[in-house]
DNA sequence: TTATATTCAGACTATTTAGTCTGAATATAA
DNA sequence: TTATATTCAGACTAAATAGTCTGAATATAA
């Protein structure tokens, strides 16, 4: 495989995602996250547990109890959620797995991929979670019909 | 971790590389590669063998055998290698891992993404490994100075 | 106060990827 | 022809990632 994200850290962003659309306040369980998003219960139980201690999100428990954002959506980036599951080593890093390439005497893909990361780099810190969930028009989502 | 490529991805690229700097026609053995560029002897065989049977590489037993490129350096482009490899999914997929989204409706990273990736693989087929293996100055390489 | 619904910790299993080992096949050179 | 250097196939182990299970802690509501 060759994926950019972890399929953790995609978990982890849909369920940030779905949580933004969750407007009025409550709390949402898991047990609705895995059933709109269909990612295994207590797999996904982990990850919201990791983005809790992370402080991207709070949690109650008991009955009424579930995760919520612990900021405003629009606080909140692609970045913040996929450094805080995967890291950000991706940043750094030669794309042929050079080690210890400097980059000193840069190679002829070097500025290429280096603007390329930078790219990638800047779409996730620029997307916010509000934004992104507002124009995430999936069925069964709330606000968009079936 | 979040990687571009597999490993054997990233093996099999600086493996390559290195056998195009071998300009005298002869064939290089693994040994010799697994002591240049640092990778497991035998993971580094099994990759070899891929890329022959892929077609990329041409393969001799014996005394004096190894592997070499199976055409001129400069008609292997860096796609052919990680396509060999990894595959081109990520050239496909969602970025978040959203199943099933066809991007009908897309949502406000889409179209950024979708030309990140364009770029990335435009940068995959456009690089060749002659011009890259030239430019690739490495300590204890064919015609770099240690 | 008791039943219930949840998070949460931690141990466990499964799958994938990475890496190792052994020995057979084969080509070269002495 | 024999010793040697290699690829190659395939079985094996190790580590990382993905996913499951159990039960304790805790908050709510009846
Ligand atoms: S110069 Fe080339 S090999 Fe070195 S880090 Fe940059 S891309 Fe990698
Ligand atoms: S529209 Fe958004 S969610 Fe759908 S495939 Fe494109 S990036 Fe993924």
């Amino acid at each position: 495989m060759s994926l950019i994200f972890s399929r953790q850290c995609e978990y982890a962003l849909q369920a940030v995602i779905y949580l933004a659309l969750n407007k009025n306040g409550s709390h949402v369980p898991i047990k609705d996250l895995t059933r709109k998003l269909k990612i295994p219960y207590h797999f996904l139980g982990k990850i919201m547990q990791d983005l809790t201690r992370k402080g991207l999100l709070v949690s109650e428990k008991g009955p009424r109890g579930g995760f919520a954002l612990a900021m405003p959506a629009c606080d909140i980036t692609l970045f913040h959620i996929v450094d805080a599951i995967d890291g950000a080593d991706f940043t750094r890093t030669c794309v042929m797995g050079f080690p210890e390439c400097s980059g000193k005497k840069p190679c002829s893909v070097h500025g290429q991929w280096a603007s390329l990361r930078d790219g990638i780099y800047a779409m996730l810190v620029s997307k916010n979670i509000e934004e992104l969930s507002r124009t995430m028009q999936k069925p069964g989502y709330p606000g968009v019909l079936p």
